[in-house]
DNA sequence: ATCAGGATTGGCT
DNA sequence: GCCAATCCTGATT
């Protein structure tokens, strides 16, 4: 099942922790699919925000309706999705900071140049090249276009590991701008979460 | 026009 | 733990 539109439409950090256990899923001519197991909010007025210092053509996405998908490239070498969150020009967002593989798995490995199941999508960085989230898809519906994210239970029978459970909440992590806010969320328990 | 720096990763010490 | 890779963006001159 497919999030609707108004389930990014809520309070961000409310949006963060529900959007642990749901299914990030990539269709393309192969559908790779991940569950997501740590995230982190950014919040308005939040200096670590790339929407602080108001609109500009790179961060446009963000002050756009909420359910889309907002990506960007860091370092010159990687690329970063986040989820507009809350109301439409609050400039908030949710970046997704590590996936639980699952569908997919060969091209995933392909793609990542290895195999072990933990390192495959534990990292913002990662997990966009595990389901080749590219600057195209900057912009794009969550809901409505070929990223999609999905309800814990689409994949019947199956649960990430440490989901139902408890949500554990630690200050954010790579950032030097309010370093000290504790806006990053994880699935107790599951292995699959960055490190650092 | 120029330039410092970044919501990272992987390899090496 | 330290550091290079790599390039776009936003701020400054």
């Amino acid at each position: 099942m497919i999030l609707p539109p108004s389930f990014y439409e809520r309070d961000t950090v409310t949006v963060a922790k529900d959007l642990l256990g749901c299914l990030l899923v990539h269709r393309e001519e192969t559908t790779t699919m991940g569950w997501i197991v740590e995230v982190e909010a950014y919040l308005r007025g939040d200096p670590a925000a790339h929407s602080y210092r108001g609109e500009t053509k790179r961060n446009s996405v963000m002050f756009g309706p909420p359910g889309h998908a907002y990506v960007y490239l860091i370092y010159g070498l990687h690329t970063c999705v986040n989820i507009v969150t809350g109301s439409e020009g609050a400039g908030e967002a949710v970046l997704i900071r590590a996936l639980e593989p699952a569908i997919g798995l060969d091209l995933i490995q392909e793609r990542r140049g290895m195999n072990d199941p933990v390192s495959l999508a534990s990292g913002p960085g990662k997990l966009t090249q595990a389901l080749d989230i590219t600057m195209d898809l900057n912009g794009t519906s969550l809901y409505n276009g070929p990223l999609q994210v999905g309800s814990p239970d689409s994949l019947p029978g199956r649960r990430p590991e440490g989901f139902p459970g408890e949500i554990v909440q630690t200050t954010r992590i790579g950032i030097t701008k309010a370093a000290d806010l504790p806006l990053r969320f994880y699935l107790k328990g599951s292995r699959y979460v960055s490190r650092r």
